[in-house]
DNA sequence: ACACTCTATTGATAAACAACAATGTCAATA
DNA sequence: TATTGACATTGTTGTTTATCAATAGAGTGT
C-alpha cells in the first residue's frame, strides 16, 4: 500500500530533489549534470481535472513530464468522438509524438488534479547537444513508445474483451510497482469509459468483463479501487508475453 | 504510370547516386557530408521473399533503409499466430522500435524480392553525435511512426472492415506517390491474408470489402494490380482527416 | 439534505465480423 | 496437359460485442 520512495508532490521540487528523477529524464545524467536540466524546466500551477495542457494543432513547443496526477492524450474522428491514444502516470513524458511537426498531433488532459514540468524542447534540444546520454535516453523513451505500440496494436487487432482488460490491468499494476507504490491494489485515474475508449470496447462491456473477473475472483473492484486477487491467472488471461511485463510476476 | 525519379535497382549505388536519397536518412546531410553516411552502409545481396532480415529476438545492431521491394514485421502471440505491425516501402526505416533493449522485438521478413541499405547503429549513433541534422531527422522518423502507430490505433479501435481497407489503400498510394510513383494505379506488395492480419479482418472480410469496392466503382482490383477510380470517395471512406493524406488528396 | 448530473451496471436485441466449408483461379512443375 | 499447392472468393452459420434502454449509484453544488 504505503509508497516504498519518498514521494513528494511540492510544487517546486527540484530534479535533484524529486522521487521520480531514478525513473524520469535525469536517469541519464550525471548528478552534477542534473540542475543543468533542472534550469530549462519550468513547473506551473497544478491542472485541474479536464484541464488541457495543450490541444491538437496548438504550436509544438515543449514536452512534458507528469509529476503527479495522470493525463490522457487523445484525437478527435472526423466524426467529433474522441480516441484516447494514451494515459501517462507521473515520471512519464508526454508530447514527443509532435517533434517532427510543428504541432501536437494530440490533445492532452488532466484526468485528475496534475503537476507536470515542462521542458522547452529547443533548450532540451540544446542540452541534448552537449549531453549525448541525454539524448540517448529521449531517444530510448521513443523506441520504448513504438515497442507499446506495437503491442497495444496486437491487443486491438487480436484480443477479445477479456484479455484486453486484464492486459491493461497488468499493464497499470506493474508501471504503479516501477513508481514503489502496491502492484495489487490501486486506485484507476480514468474512468469506465476513458478505459473503453482507450482499449476500444464499448463501457457496458468494460463493466461486465469488470463483473465476470470479480465473480472469477481475478479481482476485487469497488468503484475505481482495484485489487488483484489472482495476478498469475490475470496475467495468463493477458496473454501477453511474460517477458513484456516481468515486474508484476513476482507477487510479493 | 512511369516513375518520376529514375529509380536504379543496382546492388551497389552509393547514397549520392539513389534516387531515394531525398526521402532517405541522407536528407538530413549535406552534400559533402552524405559520403560518410554512404561508408557506414552495408550492402547484401537481395533477400528472396520469405527470407528474414532479422527475427524477433536477435541481437540489435543494425537499422535497414528498404532499397526496393518490401518488407513486413511482425511479433508472435503467445498462441503463435503472427501479428504484422508495419509493411516497409523503399525509402523506409526498419528496425528502430530495437535501440531501447539489445534485442529486436520483431521479426523482419521479406514478402517479395527487396534489397536493404544496413546501417550498424554503432556507428550511425557516432556519425549522428558529430551531425545534428542527422540525429534530428532519427528522432523526426521515430516521431512520425509515433503518430502512424496512433491513426493505427483509431483505425483499429473505431473504423470499420470498409473503412479499414479504404485508409489502407489510401496510405499506400500516398506512399507510392511520394515515391514518384502513381498513386492512382498500383501493385500490392502483400497478400490479403497479410492485408486482413496487419488491419485486424479475417481474409474473407478482406475479399468482400474489394468485392464490394468494385461494384461501387471505388476501385478496380485484379489480384493484386489495384487501381483507385474513385480517389474522392475512398478518401471520404477512409474517414481521416484529410490532413493526414494531402498528398492523394491532389487528384491527377 | 436536496436535486441534479455524471458514471456505472444490467438486460434485451441487433449488427458486424469470424469461422467453417466449398469452390474457383493462377502459377509452377512434372 | 495434368497435378499440386498457395491464394482468393463466396455462401452459411455462429459468436462477440455494440447499441439501446432502464435503473441504480456516486459525486457535486446549492
Amino acid at each position: 500500500m504505503a509508497p516504498k520512495l519518498n514521494v513528494r508532490h511540492a510544487s517546486q521540487v527540484a530534479c535533484r530533489d524529486c522521487s521520480l528523477s531514478p525513473l524520469c529524464l535525469p536517469l541519464a545524467l550525471k548528478i552534477e549534470d542534473i540542475d543543468d536540466l533542472d534550469d530549462i524546466i519550468k513547473r506551473g500551477r497544478p491542472l485541474k481535472k479536464g484541464e488541457h495542457l495543450f490541444l491538437e494543432g496548438d504550436a509544438f513547443h515543449s514536452v512534458f513530464a507528469v509529476r503527479s496526477g495522470a493525463l490522457k492524450t487523445y484525437t478527435s474522428t472526423n466524426e467529433g468522438e474522441e480516441q484516447i491514444t494514451e494515459f501517462y502516470l507521473p515520471s512519464e513524458l508526454v508530447g514527443l509524438s509532435g517533434l517532427d511537426t510543428d504541432t501536437y498531433p494530440v490533445s492532452a488532459q488532466a484526468i485528475e488534479t496534475t503537476m507536470v514540468c515542462e521542458i522547452p524542447f529547443d533548450k532540451l534540444e540544446k542540452l541534448a547537444d552537449s549531453h549525448p546520454a541525454l539524448r540517448r535516453q529521449i531517444m530510448r523513451v521513443m523506441s520504448k513508445k513504438i515497442r507499446e505500440d506495437q503491442q497495444m496494436k496486437l491487443l486491438l487487432s487480436k484480443k477479445n474483451a477479456d484479455e484486453r482488460i486484464a492486459t491493461f490491468l497488468i499493464n497499470l499494476a506493474s508501471r504503479f510497482r516501477r513508481r514503489g507504490f502496491s502492484s495489487q491494489s490501486f486506485r484507476l485515474s480514468m474512468s469506465r469509459n476513458e478505459m473503453g475508449n482507450y482499449l476500444g470496447l464499448a463501457v457496458e462491456t468494460v463493466s461486465r468483463v469488470f463483473t465476470r473477473f470479480q465473480k472469477a475472483e481475478l479481482i476485487h473492484a469497488n468503484g475505481k479501487e482495484i485489487e488483484i486477487t489472482n495476478a498469475m491467472d490475470l496475467c495468463t488471461l493477458a496473454g501477453g508475453k511474460l517477458s513484456d511485463t516481468p515486474e508484476v510476476v513476482n507477487i510479493q
